[in-house]
DNA sequence: TCTGGGGTCCTAGGACCC
DNA sequence: TCTGGGGTCCTAGGACCC
């Protein structure tokens, strides 16, 4: 059984903060949104105080209490820094570490011996003396229990931020606690659903029938209840697979109502995106501009976007003329946009011709699936699963029996195969 | 039993994540 | 006055092909 574990930095852009100015030691802090709309990071005193993550700004310093609150913009360029400090600290104990968002990173733990509950506690004070970085560490046999150990490593303080849920008997009785919607990849919509078929706790959700799962949550919650019932669908990838777009967005600062206000708007996104796809050494074939008046002020609404094909390319100057012309044909008078941007995708390297394989497409996923790929085959006859089974994640042509259905999504078969 | 079958590509929209 | 800015993956359905 493979053994994960979940490392994650605590309130992080506001520790990043801290890291550099010892007099946030104890005081509530918060890291503010672009525009410093909304409060994105909380230390634990800022928690308390009452701050919601998201809750707008100007709303929260109003708060008599919330006067003394040290705050600051966000500085993304600390924090990614930072992020990779802690991944090289990471490093010096396990060959596998997977960069999961800037803050958290996935590490394999196959083959440590030992207290590993004593490894966890040796990583968080390596990497706090390293980089002053608190974090927490949660450690079990799939990737979706270490999330779920490493949250409680957080809310659990006699855990010492550390906690081990690879004995199924130890993670029995918390999942009979913990609401389903605390689950990584259970939001809102899919706990509601639960809801309906009374479903409220973890345990519950282990417990419910997996075809019916398949049938409410799609292969994303078949997946998800089998690593929580400990088996491993989610590997590690240490290779970041190549980026599949990116965006350039914003809340207007001041409101636009004039064309030639979004005209420079949009043409600011489209450079800003021409020049993070340089950065990538990207260039992209597709294109979309959107705009849109706001969802929280009253007022007539529209909101429109605008998706095309374009001769892939990186040059800034390109992008301003197709997205500022396409933004021409979106624009209505008479509205309060408060909302725009630009995104790409398609993203490519400059020169690659269509049915070109890049060597970023991670590694990992791909040997998975072609060895997955070879032993239906085997199983179901050759050239029993055909193109179009991209993953087990996705939908598998299988030619067996009565052709009828246009797809077959035979997901258990593909779990049968893999254990 | 079965009312063409199998496939690709594209788009839109939903849901979730940090 | 002021309400984030990114991302990923999955599903469904239409157009089109042989």
């Amino acid at each position: 059984m493979p053994t994960y574990s979940l490392v994650d930095g605590n309130s992080f852009y506001c520790s990043c903060e801290r890291a550099f100015n010892p007099r946030l030691k104890g005081k509530p802090v918060v890291v503010l949104s672009n525009n410093d709309g909304c409060v994105i990071a909380r230390t634990s005193e800022a928690k308390a105080l009452g701050i919601r993550m998201g809750e707008p700004w100007h709303e929260v310093r109003k708060r008599p209490e919330c006067k003394t609150v040290m705050w600051f913009s966000s500085n993304y360029a600390l924090y990614a820094d930072m992020s990779r400090r802690v991944f090289d600290v990471l490093e010096t104990f396990s060959p596998h570490v997977e960069p999961y968002s800037i803050d958290e990173m996935f590490m394999s733990l196959d083959g440590i011996g030992g207290d590993l509950a004593e490894y966890g506690r040796r990583i968080r004070s390596t990497v706090l003396k390293a980089t002053k970085i608190p974090t927490c560490v949660g450690i079990g046999p799939t990737k979706t229990i270490a999330k779920l150990a490493n949250k409680h490593a957080k809310d659990a303080h006699d855990l010492g931020g550390v906690c081990d849920l690879r004995e199924e008997r130890n993670r029995l009785e918390l999942f009979g606690r913990w609401p389903v919607g605390e689950v990584w990849g259970i939001g809102p919509a899919s706990a509601q659903r639960l809801e309906r078929h009374g479903v409220r706790t973890v345990l519950d959700f282990i417990r419910m029938d997996a075809r019916h799962v398949r049938d409410e949550l799609s292969v994303v919650g078949a997946r998800i209840q089998e690593e929580l019932k400990g088996n491993s669908c989610l590997p590690l990838s240490m290779v970041a697979p190549m980026r599949k777009g990116l965006a350039v967005t914003r809340s207007f600062g001041t409101p636009v109502t004039e064309w030639q206000g979004m005209e420079e708007a949009i043409a600011a996104f489209a450079y800003r995106a021409g020049e993070k796809l340089r950065e990538h050494g990207l260039v992209a074939g597709h294109l979309t501009v959107f705009m849109r008046t706001s969802e929280f002020r009253p007022g007539p609404k529209y909101g429109n976007q605008a998706a095309f094909t374009i001769e892939p390319t990186s040059d800034s100057l390109t992008l301003v003329k197709l997205a500022t012309r396409a933004a021409h044909r979106l624009w209505r008078d008479g509205y309060t946009y408060a909302k725009g941007g630009v995104m790409l995708n398609d993203l490519t390297p400059p020169g690659a011709r269509t049915g070109d394989l890049f060597p970023s497409k991670d590694p990992v996923k791909s040997a998975n699936l072609m060895a997955t790929l070879d032993e239906l085959n085997a199983r179901f006859g050759r050239g029993a699963v055909r193109s179009g089974a991209t993953g087990l994640d996705r939908k598998w042509t299988v030619r067996t029996g009565n052709l009828s259905p246009r797809y077959t999504t035979s997901f258990e078969d593909a779990l049968v195969v893999r254990a």
